[in-house]
DNA sequence: CACATTTCTTAACCCAAGTCAAGAACGTTT
DNA sequence: AAACGTTCTTGACTTGGGTTAAGAAATGTG
């Protein structure tokens, strides 16, 4: 149940026995069907769950268009950032992109959690940069790459994106449409 | 000397008055004059700096061109966060738009601060955590917003941006060139 | 199995940004 | 003043992604 956990915690920062008893007590679990919603724009992020098996994207909708942010797996964690840490109401949604395997943590267990134990005030600092350094990548990426680099890259970075995420879900967090990406394809198959 | 950075730390997580002397004293101070380089691609990224006076940007260097990551005014840090995290070497510059004071704190001093009190632990989660919003919130303009659609918000948004940075460098960080920046402003100012 | 849905590709045309080249406007230096 | 560098703009042409439309291939469902 909370080995998957304990591995990927233990991979940022190990945790005591009781540490991570009492963390773990804070959990709940929680089944995502295919395509169900964990998050919709307009609400307010008030948990955010780790991902025990299965595979979730966050995506922008702007004029009745998908824009996909980002793609997690198992071992990742989930959430609005911006929403979990201000309150105010998302922008954005997440779903599953398979049947999914949450545990989830309230906003207000993990903040008494950070109140009471200076360790996981360090976790939370710890997962806070990693994800800033992940941002900043694909930023970067998205700055200065063109979409077939982008395509590229996703391919030997990231295969299990690859693997497991339909294409035109790919095309969007590339950023070009469904038909770009298969001209890119196609560049790239007669060309090479 | 440090009014800028209290005021700047409360907005963030007041500090009793012996927790800022102990972070004031691990400071020191360096100019940097216009066009002088703070952080070098290649180069491991030491130490943070709060900007008391002037402003920076990082950018990337690609076959010759330069794509600015992020223009940083008073009252903010700078570092880059991949390298000063994992100790890596940098692929970004860093420099100074004009002439710049600093007040910098070694990586090595800071980590100290994070052991000896959680209260700077918590200080550097919130300011990664603030990091990650603006972060995620470019990412997203990059991904579905038109350049045009980035320099309308940036004047909004942004307005010291439009009056300390010059275009070419704004441009950039729009993520089109120089010329095409023109032709935006030239239809915006044609009424369309 | 047949049917529907989702996923992916292709083609024709349009348009905005890139490229290359030139020059104007402005500030700084000599 | 003249010479220089930086910043910004404009024009002609190229390129690649968007749009629309259609259909093929793969997958899911009764």
């Amino acid at each position: 149940m909370f080995d998957r956990l304990k591995t990927s915690l233990d991979q940022l920062l190990p945790l005591s026995r009781e540490e991570f008893i009492h963390f773990a007590t804070l959990l709940t679990t929680r089944r995502l069907a295919k395509h169900e919603l964990f998050l919709r724009a307009g609400e307010v992020c008030t948990h955010i769950a780790f991902i025990n098996q299965g595979c979730l994207r966050y995506y922008y909708l702007k004029d009745g268009n998908e824009f996909n942010g980002q793609f997690f797996f198992e071992g990742a964690w989930v959430g609005d950032y911006h929403s979990f840490l201000t309150g105010q109401p998302s922008v954005q949604y997440i779903d599953a992109l398979e049947d999914t395997d949450l545990l989830i943590i309230k906003r207000t267990d993990l903040q008494m959690l950070y109140d009471e134990h200076p360790r996981f005030e360090r976790f939370g600092r710890l997962l806070a940069e990693n994800v800033v350094i992940g941002s900043q990548r694909r930023t970067a990426s998205l700055l200065f790459d063109t979409p077939e680099e982008r395509y590229l890259k996703l391919i030997v970075d990231r295969p299990k994106v690859m693997e497991r995420i339909p294409l035109h879900h790919i095309a969007s967090y590339l950023g070009v449409k469904p038909e770009s990406l298969s001209r890119i394809r196609k560049r790239l198959a007669d060309n090479r």
